[in-house]
DNA sequence: TATGAATGAGAATTCATTCAT
DNA sequence: TATGAATGAATTCTCATTCAT
C-alpha cells in the first residue's frame, strides 16, 4: 500500500511537475499582467502559485525566462482561438464583421494579453527577439483577411488596393487601445467604457467604420 | 545647434528652483518613458538631471509625485500643441485628414507620451484619479471633431450618426497602437514599421479608412 | 509712517527674535516629548513653530543644543513652580501630604517633562553632563523635605533616621512611574489609569503609604 | 568564562533558523535598550548578531516586528523569573521584603527591560496594543501580593484596605525610577547611585517604607 | 522534485545640516 | 534676522537569486 511501482512514481512525478509548471504560469500571467514586467515580483508569483519560489528558477531559469514562457503561452492561446474561427464560408462583409468581433471579444476576454504585450514593447521586445520562435507570432488571420479582401474585390463589393497588414493593424489598434487605455480614457471622458451598452456601441462603431470603408456603394 | 550657452550651464549650478524643477521633469520624462513607472529609478532621474536626488523629494514628494508631474506636463504639452491646430477654416474632409495627421505626427514625435500613458493605465490611472485635475485631460479636439462631423453632414458630404467620441478613440487607437506596439509588430511582420516609407503608408492608409468611412459616394 | 526710528527697529527685532526663540522651544518641547530625542525631527520642530528650520541652527546650534535648551527650560519651569510651594507653616504631616500632591500634580500637568527626562537618561544624560549648569538641577524641595522630616522627628510625630534623598526619590518614583508607564500599565491591568477617579485613588494611596511609614503610632 | 565552545561558533554559520533568530533577538535587545526604538539601527542589530540584515525582515518582518519580539521575550523572561519566587511559605512581612528584593534585583540585573518599557511607552504601547497577547503581560506577582496582604491582615500584622495593584505599582515605581533615571539623578545629587553601598541602602529604605506602612504597631 | 535559509546589491526615502542670498 | 535651495550620508526596506539539504 505504501510502495507504488517505479513507473507510477515517475508518472506521478511527471504529472505533478507539469501541474506545478502550469500553476506557476497561471500565477505569473496574473502577476505580470497586473503589475508589469518590472512591477511583478518573484515572491508574488510563488505565493500566488502556492509553490516554493526556487522552482521558478528550476523550471524557467529566472524572471525573464518566466516572462517569456508566459508570453509564449499567451500567444499560443490566441493562436488556438483563431483556429476556431472560420471565415471561408462567409460572405466578405460578414467575414470582416466576424473578424472584428472575434478580435474584440478576445481582447475583452483576455486583457492580460494586452498588458503582457505592453510590457514586452516597453522593453523593446527583447524576450521575443532573444529567441527566434517566429512561429508563435504568425497569425493565420492575416492570410485569411487577405483572402477575404481579395474575394470581396473580385465580387465587386469591396474596394481594391487595401493592404491586409495595414487593415489588420487598424482593427487591432481600435480594439486594443480602447481596452488597454480604458482607465485614462474613462477618466478623460467621465464615462464607464466597459458597461455592456458601451461595449456593444464600440463594437458596432468599429464594424461600421471598417465596412463603411471597404464596401463600395 | 547642439551647444548651449554658457549662461545656461552656469545657471544650472545656481539656485534656480524653476530650472532645477524643469531639469528633473525632463530627466524623469525620459526615465519613465524608457523604463516604465516601476522600472524607472530615482537615482537614474537624478543622474540624468545632474541634480541631487534629495531634490526629487523636495520638489515632488516622491516617485509618484514626480510621475504625476511628468504626466501632467505631458498632457499640458499635447494640449498646447492642439491649440495650434486650426480646423475651422478647412473643408470637412480636409479637416479630418488634418486631424489624423496631427495626431499621427504628435504621437510619432512624442512616443514618450504613449509610454507614460501605458504606465498610467497599468496602475489603473491611480495618479490621475488621486488628484482631480480634470482640466488637463480635456482636449478641444473632441469638440472640434464634433463640429467638423456636423459641418460635413450638413453639407451633405459626410454620413450622419457618427459619435465623435467613438471616432476620436478610433483615430487615436490606430496611431497609438502602431507606434506603441511597434516592437512586437515589427517582430511579427518582419518589417521595419518606422521607415519614412512605412510611416507615409501608414498615414495614407489611416486617412483613407476614415475618409472612406465618412464620405458619401 | 513707513520709517521707524532705529531704536524701535532694533527693539522690534529683539522682541521678534525672542518670540521666535520661544516658539521654537515650545514646538521642540512637544516634538521631543512626543517622539523622543531620536524620534524628533528638525523639520517637525520648524513646522510646528511655523519658522524656517535654519533658525534652529542659528539659535541653538543644532539638535542637541535645542534639546538641551528645552530640557533646561523644563527644569527651570519646575524650579519656578516649586518656589510657589510653602511647606514651612504647615504641620509635618500636612507638609508631606502637600509635597506629594505638588509633585503628583506637576507630573500630571507636565508629562512632557517626564518624557524629556527619559530621553536624557537614555543617552546617559550627556546633555546635562556636557554643560556643568548644576544650578538648574538643584531643587529646594530636598532641603525643605529635610526640614520637615527633622521638624516631625523633633515634635515626636515622625520616625527618625529617614534619609531625605531616599524619601524624595521614592516619592518621585511613585508618581513618575505611574504616569510615565501609563500605556504599558493600563494595557497590563486593563484599567484606565488616568480617569479622575483613578487619579484621586492614586494620590490618596501614595499619601497613605508615606504618612503610614513616617507617622509614629 | 568568556569563551564559547567551538560548536557554538560553528553552528552560528550553519542554517539553524532558531539559532539565527535567537542571535538576532539577543543583538536587538542590546541595540534597542541602549539606543531606544528610534535610535536603534537595523544595521547595528545585524552587525551585532553577525547576520545578514535581510534576515531581520525574513524572520520579523521589520523593525517594529523585531521590537515586539524583543519586548515579548523580555516579558517572558521576567515571567519565568517570577515563577521561581515562592512567597507562600513566608510570613507576610518576610514575603513583602522578599518581593521587593526580587523586583529590585531583577531590575538591577535587567536594566534593558526598563529601557525597552520606556521605548514602548514613548510610542503609546503601540506594539503591545497591536497584538492582543495579553498573556505575556499577566504577572502572578499581583495575585501573590494580594494573598500576602490578605494573610497579613487576617493575622493582624498588616493594615487592611490596601489595594494590591496600587501597592504593586508603588513598589515597581520605587525600584524602576531609581534605576531608569540613574543618570539624571546622580547628576542632580552628585552621588553614585549604583555603588554596592548605595544599592544596599536603597533596598533597605524601600523595604522600610513599605513595611513601615503595612505593619501595625 | 522540492524547500527553508541565506545573501549582496540596490531600491526608495529620510535626516541633520549647510549654502547663498 | 530670516529663508528657500541644496546636499551627503544614512536608514529602512526590497528583490532576484543562490545555497544546502
Amino acid at each position: 500500500m505504501v510502495s507504488t511501482s517505479l513507473a507510477d512514481d515517475a508518472d506521478l512525478r511527471t504529472r505533478d511537475a507539469e501541474r506545478t509548471r502550469q500553476a506557476l504560469l497561471d500565477a505569473a500571467t496574473v502577476e505580470f499582467a497586473e503589475l508589469g514586467l518590472e512591477g511583478a515580483r518573484i515572491d508574488g508569483v510563488a505565493e500566488r502559485a502556492g509553490v516554493n519560489k526556487r522552482l521558478i528558477y528550476y523550471y524557467f531559469g529566472g524572471k525573464d525566462g518566466l516572462f517569456y514562457a508566459v508570453l509564449a503561452r499567451s500567444y499560443a492561446g490566441i493562436r488556438e482561438a483563431e483556429h476556431a474561427l472560420n471565415l471561408i464560408h462567409l460572405e466578405p462583409a460578414a467575414a470582416i464583421a466576424r473578424l472584428i468581433e472575434f478580435i474584440w471579444r478576445y481582447h475583452l476576454d483576455h486583457p492580460e494579453f494586452l498588458s503582457l504585450l505592453n510590457s514586452e514593447n516597453l522593453c523593446g521586445a527583447r524576450h521575443l527577439k532573444a529567441r527566434q520562435e517566429r512561429r508563435i507570432l504568425d497569425s493565420p488571420l492575416l492570410d485569411w483577411l487577405g483572402d477575404v479582401l481579395e474575394r470581396g474585390r473580385v465580387e465587386g463589393v469591396f474596394r481594391g488596393g487595401v493592404d491586409p497588414v495595414q487593415l489588420y493593424v487598424s482593427i487591432l489598434g481600435q480594439t486594443y487601445f480602447y481596452i488597454s487605455n480604458r482607465h485614462t480614457l474613462s477618466t478623460s471622458f467621465g464615462r464607464d467604457l466597459m458597461s455592456p451598452k458601451a461595449q456593444a456601441e464600440r463594437l458596432s462603431h468599429m464594424t461600421e467604420v471598417f465596412l463603411g470603408y471597404l464596401l463600395i456603394n
